[in-house]
DNA sequence: AAAACTAGTTAACATTGTTTACTGTTAATA
DNA sequence: TATTAACAGTAAACAATGTTAACTAGTTTT
């Protein structure tokens, strides 16, 4: 019986398990949220919630690594759902200033929520310091992988 | 300035890792690939290469976790750039038995590199124990999600 | 023999990602 | 000042992926 550690491309496992947070949590998250308003974008959401200094689509798009293109269409599905406003901004009229309406108020401590729920299952049975652990290893993956030039990965066909 | 660290969503660092993975070592891949026959669907090559029992579409479904309608159009995608051929099982009438071609057995070792070269990469500077914790936290990551029944996830509005 | 099940296919549709071309606005510079 | 370059956002087209439902054909169960 073949193993998926058979197969080298899952030797490295983080395919694997993004794929079962996308089905199972954020999918549970989904159903439980679409009779509130929304079934999708809630990251989108908490950046929005969060953000600190003018919430731009291009300063969305750069925060969440979401080409702008893509964006649009987001915040378009946000609006469609009463969920955002976008204000020219007097100062810059290029930019358009996102911000929550006040049903959005009211809903983003549901999502907080479940993301925080999200965090909290996946982590099981990891103490503070494995965690920390965990979370330094992603971050080396992280940087290992950014920025990779796509002329440096030369392979060469054996004869 | 807000930082990614603000927002809940990305304490869990995975849905991160995963994007750069497949924007800068699957596409650098996909790119030096594409002159060879394929810029895609590499995992499932690399599945049908190391099939050790009879290797068909349900299987590669499952081991893949990849929908059977899904696996129908890349299977269809690798016949039609030469890669395979499905033979109906004459033990078996409904089933049919994928197989590499000549071709594809030629570009295996490039995939396979490429899939080891982005394994390397991405675990630069871990040493071997390092790289075994990593692994057995995503196991357990895997674990703590997986079967998780939408109906568990239950929260509720704070008024 | 009938019913239930399994493997695979087809069609339709929604979501996401990408490219190209475009409008309108602001900044740089010659 | 006039021109050019850069920037924010939009629109249209298309490809890739994921999902559902209905279907054919073959096999197993009862």
């Amino acid at each position: 019986m073949i193993s998926k550690k058979d197969i080298p491309c899952f030797e490295n496992p983080l395919g694997k398990a993004m794929g079962i947070i996308t089905k199972n949590y954020w999918g549970a998250l989904s159903k439980k949220l679409e009779h509130i308003g929304i079934d999708r974008h809630f990251t989108t959401m908490a950046a929005i919630a969060q953000a600190k200094e003018k919430c731009t689509q291009q300063y969305l798009s750069d925060l969440l690594a979401v080409d702008k293109v893509h964006m649009v269409r987001v915040l378009d599905y946000l609006v469609s759902h009463g969920m955002i406003t976008r204000t020219v901004n007097p100062l810059d009229r290029r930019e358009h200033i996102i911000k929550h309406t006040a049903k959005a108020k009211k809903i983003m401590p549901v999502i907080q929520n479940g993301i925080a729920e999200m965090n909290k299952t996946a982590f099981k049975g990891f103490n503070t310091k494995e965690k920390e652990l965990f979370n330094g290893f992603v971050e080396t993956i992280i940087l290992n992988l950014k920025n990779l030039p796509v002329n440096e990965v030369d392979i060469k066909i054996k004869k």
